[in-house]
DNA sequence: ATGAAAGCGCTAACAA
DNA sequence: TTGTTAGCGCTTTCAT
């Protein structure tokens, strides 16, 4: 195994010349940076991690909590998984994954003491979420991709969820569609409610009022299963309602296939909008979901960058963000007045 | 910070000792390890990760390299994944997840020289995969999901092809068809071609001989638009086929995708079973998906196992696996006769 | 602009 | 059964 000593040797510097060669952490005569960089090159010279973030006290490697099981199969979560795993390997950092099922903080604790973890970047965030005070009080770096209720302080990658559901309200109005009902993922007192979930209910319900629309909401847990019942729910409840939209990825397609089952034509009797779906994934659904974007792969990259900056020491300038998505009009979505020439027939 | 020091100054010890009691490497005296335990139970110490690895010379880490890019969403690659993560948490290892889209040997090797990594879990292998070699002749521990032409010599949890062959051709001879249809992953020769795809394929041609049923192949990318092209060509170029056996799991929905939008209705017009479904998504297709279970979950912990009990110097006897898997019918396949009866109506 | 040297916290060989 | 000690490979302060 080659040592920063036997670089050292071989360019005839000492040691730490070599680690100030390589880091440019102090001044240095050209030349003699090039001769080490050379032979860096040549020997293949690779830093021990472990011996560089015991001596320096940093390490080369974040974490990522995950919710994970042996069903847990959202495709969106591996939008995040590989965006945030892409970002970090290409700032020269490893990406750790931890599995958070039954998270335990001091587990993350743990991990954080052990030196194994730079920064941790969180997913799946609650509104009151006690892996964030957690985290604070221990003062690990973080970013979340979502937010809890009063993120003011933290760094986040969020939807504009008041941005993304007047997007796709706004385009059931242009087809001609009053009545509306959006399926959410269960939200129940008893238990932690998520951000995307609550924020995305009171944006909904506040455009659909300012445009006039009717709006009944439906929960379901996010399988595709339980979308199948929310499915019949919806019929033998609100049989008036010509317009959907989707927020919890699977219940989605779950709905798609129970509306398939009943013999229910989409969107000549039912138009549908996904706000959860990237666009890289409306093949995925028949019909070809419209959705408005979600770029999960980009905004896991840019949590991964903001905690980066910050354990490096950088200005982050938005460390807290808001995206939107752009509406991708696919085959779910149809004018009112069709639907209603098609019920004639 | 809370060192080993600490807590062998606490318990009237050398550091050695609390090495000792935690890790049980030599022989102590239960009273000394329980007051040793205790404190370290009391001081929420939690060994050093670097300091660990710069000394021992091993890590508790080991990596997954997986190929991922912006568009990649194959659910069952998340759970491999989730399994793998989860089967390394349990045994105290942290999990790195190593994009390798284009994988380049020599980054394997970085992380490896770097001595962050005890082992490696490597997925999509290829026939001939020259991560393979080159893990081989740099002395890194490795376990592949999948397997090499030639893994003898190595550590794998794959599927028993044949077997799995079999059960699906199988059933589909109960049901009646005798002229089917097999979709696989583009095999050109010009590019790497994966184990799962060869191997399926001469299993595949070897029990639809054996059982009397005429096979055709059908070639398709593994995403779920090219699932709709290869719908049509099937319909175009064998329209007489009654029955197909899906290996790649996105085109697979996206066939069926390219069914319904054709108005063809399956089960009845075409029975569809898939090989590479885990039973926990066939709900994520309409109708939902026959299959025979792919328990990728299981499997990966599987190569986890193997791999940490490898480096933990463990006798291995299972160090090459094959899983096969349960049929389980749902609504994507129907005798032929009633296949038949429903073309007269 | 560069070198020397003292650790970082732990492991494991050697002693006792 | 337990203690002592010499590193592991690197970073960083203090000298030069």
């Amino acid at each position: 195994m080659t040592t920063r000593a036997e670089v050292a040797r071989r360019a005839g510097v000492s040691a730490s010349t070599v680690t100030y060669a390589l880091t440019g952490a102090r001044s240095i005569k050209p030349e003699t940076r090039d001769r080490i960089l050379k032979i860096v090159a040549e020997l293949n010279y690779v830093p021990h991690f472990a011996a560089g973030a015991l001596a320096g006290g940093k390490t080369k490697t974040i974490a990522m909590l995950f919710p994970g099981n042996d069903t847990g199969i959202s495709p969106v979560a591996l939008q995040y998984i590989t965006g945030a795993t892409n970002a970090a390997s290409a700032r020269g950092y490893a990406m750790i994954l931890w599995p958070s099922a039954n998270v335990d903080p001091h587990e993350i604790a743990a991990l954080a003491k052990s030196g194994l973890l730079g920064a941790v970047i969180l997913m799946e965030i609650e509104l009151e979420d006690s892996r964030i005070n957690y985290l604070q009080d221990q003062g690990i770096p973080f970013a979340m991709i979502g937010r809890t209720r009063n993120p003011e302080k933290f760094n986040y990658v969020d939807r504009d969820f008041e941005k993304v559901s007047n997007t796709a309200l706004t385009y059931f109005k242009e087809l001609g569609h009053r009545k509306i009902a959006f399926l959410t993922q269960d939200i129940k007192t008893s238990v932690p409610i998520k951000g995307v979930d609550a924020r995305f209910q009171s944006a909904i319900l506040k455009y659909s009022k300012k445009l006039g629309l009717d709006a009944v909401e439906i929960r379901s847990q996010n399988d595709a299963y339980a979308g199948r019942l929310a499915y019949r729910y919806l019929r033998e409840n609100h049989p008036d309602v010509t317009a959907l939209l989707a927020l919890p990825d699977l219940t989605t397609i779950g709905f798609l296939n129970g509306a398939h089952e009943e013999g229910i034509s989409i969107p000549k009797d039912l138009s549908v909008i996904s706000v959860n779906t990237p666009k890289s994934h409306i093949n995925l659904s028949w019909p070809k979901l419209t959705t408005v974007d979600l770029p999960a792969y980009a905004m896991a990259m840019a949590a991964v960058n903001i905690a980066l900056d910050k354990i490096e020491g950088k200005q982050v300038l938005n460390h807290q963000q808001l995206w939107a998505g752009d509406l991708i009009v696919g085959d779910s979505t149809a004018p009112l007045i069709n639907n209603m020439v098609n019920k004639a027939n």
